[in-house]
DNA sequence: TCCAAGCTTGACACCGTGTCAAGTTGACAT
DNA sequence: ATGTCAACTTGACACGGTGTCAAGCTTGGA
C-alpha cells in the first residue's frame, strides 16, 4: 500500500470513481477504467488483480474525499435524543448519493463475489452503528417507542436509510434529496419516537 | 405458446423455480436449470432462447401457482380506509417469500439486461396500483396524513414494501415473517393515516 | 553502465450465454 | 414397411468479460 507510488494510483481510482459515478448504464468494466485512467488493462490488474479489489479501494478513496467519517461522527454531538436522529439522518441521508455509483456497482456485485459482499457489509456497518447510536440515544431519552422492542428499532431504521430505498424515491420517483432527507426525518421521528 | 406441448415446458419452469427458491448461494445457471429438468442445455434454448425470457415466464408460472392476482385482488374488499391498507400489506408482505426466489434473479439481470429490467418494473407495476388503491382509500375516508401531498404517500408505502427491504429486515436481521407484516402494517398506519 | 520498477503488447485460459449443424428417437400416417 | 415430423441429442464454436502469463520497452537512480 504504502510502498506505491501515489500518482498512478490516484489516477486509478479518480478515474474508477468518475465513471461508476456518471453511471453511463451499462458495466463499467475493467478496460473502461484503464483506458480512462491511461494505462493498459494488464496494468490496472498489477495495481488492483481483481475487480472486487478496485471497487472496495474506490469507494474507501470516496470515503476519503469526502469526509464520511467525519460527517458521520459530526451527527453524534447533537445532545438530544431526537436531534440526533435528525442529524444522523441528515449526514447519511445527503452522502448517499455522493457515493451511490460506487455502492451501487459494489451492491450488483455482492450477488456473485464474496469479497464484494463482505467489502459492502462492512461498509454499511458504519451506518447501522450510526443507527445503533442514535436510538441508544432515544432510549435513553426516554422517548423511543415501546413498539419496537431489543434491536428492531435499530434495523428499522436501517432498512428505511437503505440505499436502495433512496435509489427508489429520488432516482425512480423523482423526488428531491431534499424531499427525501426530510420524508425520512418525519417517517423516523413518527415510527421510533414514543407519541405523545 | 399455447402450441407447445405443456410437458417440458412445465418441467423446466418447476425446476427453475425451484432451484431459484432454495437460493444455493451462487448463480443459478441454464446447465443447472436444464440438468434439473432433464434436458440437455441447448434443449432449453429451444424453448426460452434467452435467460430473460425464462426468468419472466417462470414469475408468470408462479404468479399463476400462487394465486397471486386474487390474493392481492381479495385485499380491495375491505371497506374501510386503514383495513384495506392492512389487508394490502398483509396479502403482498405474505406474497413475497414465495416468489423472493425467482424476483432475486430478476433483480439481479436487471443492471444488465433491458428485457429482464422490464418486465420486474411491469411485474411492480402491479404492487404499485395496490399502494396507489390503499393510499386512495384513506384519501377518500380522509384520513391520509397531510404530510405527504400528491403521490408522495404512494411512493412512501411502496417503497416501505419494495422486496429489498423485506430481504434486509428477514433475511438479514432474522426477523420472522409474522413480525415483518405487523411492523410493516404499524409503520405505515404511523406515517400514511393522519394521526388524531 | 547496469539494474529495477513500471509499463507495454500479445496471447491465452476460463466461464457463462447463445448459436449452429448433424444425427437419433419415437409417434403417427400412408 | 416407409416416410416424415417434432423433440431431443451431442459436439463444436463465437462472443464478451475477467484474470494470467511471458517477453520486450522506457526511464530514473546507484
Amino acid at each position: 500500500m504504502s510502498s506505491e507510488k501515489p500518482d498512478t494510483r490516484t489516477r486509478i481510482l479518480d478515474s474508477a470513481w468518475k465513471l461508476l459515478e456518471s453511471g453511463t448504464g451499462g458495466e463499467v468494466r475493467m478496460s473502461d477504467i484503464a483506458r480512462a485512467a491511461g494505462i493498459s488493462r494488464q496494468a490496472l490488474y498489477l495495481h488492483f488483480p481483481k475487480r472486487a479489489e478496485l471497487l472496495v479501494a474506490t469507494t474507501l478513496h470516496v470515503d476519503a474525499v469526502k469526509n464520511v467519517d467525519a460527517r458521520l461522527a459530526a451527527s453524534r454531538a447533537a445532545t438530544g435524543g431526537v436531534e440526533r436522529l435528525d442529524a444522523f439522518i441528515e449526514a447519511w441521508g445527503n452522502y448517499i448519493p455522493e457515493i451511490y455509483g460506487v455502492g451501487r456497482a459494489l451492491m450488483a456485485m455482492q450477488e456473485t463475489d464474496a469479497e464484494a459482499r463482505h467489502a459492502w457489509e462492512s461498509r454499511m456497518q458504519a451506518v447501522r452503528e450510526g443507527c445503533e447510536a442514535a436510538v441508544r440515544a432515544l432510549e435513553r431519552d426516554g422517548v423511543l417507542s415501546p413498539d419496537h422492542p431489543g434491536e428492531r428499532a435499530t434495523d428499522l431504521l436501517w432498512t428505511l436509510l437503505s440505499v436502495r430505498n433512496w435509489e427508489q424515491l429520488v432516482r425512480q420517483c423523482g423526488w428531491t434529496q431534499k424531499d427525501y432527507v426530510e420524508a425520512m426525518k418525519r417517517t423516523a421521528r413518527q415510527t421510533l419516537v414514543r407519541q405523545a
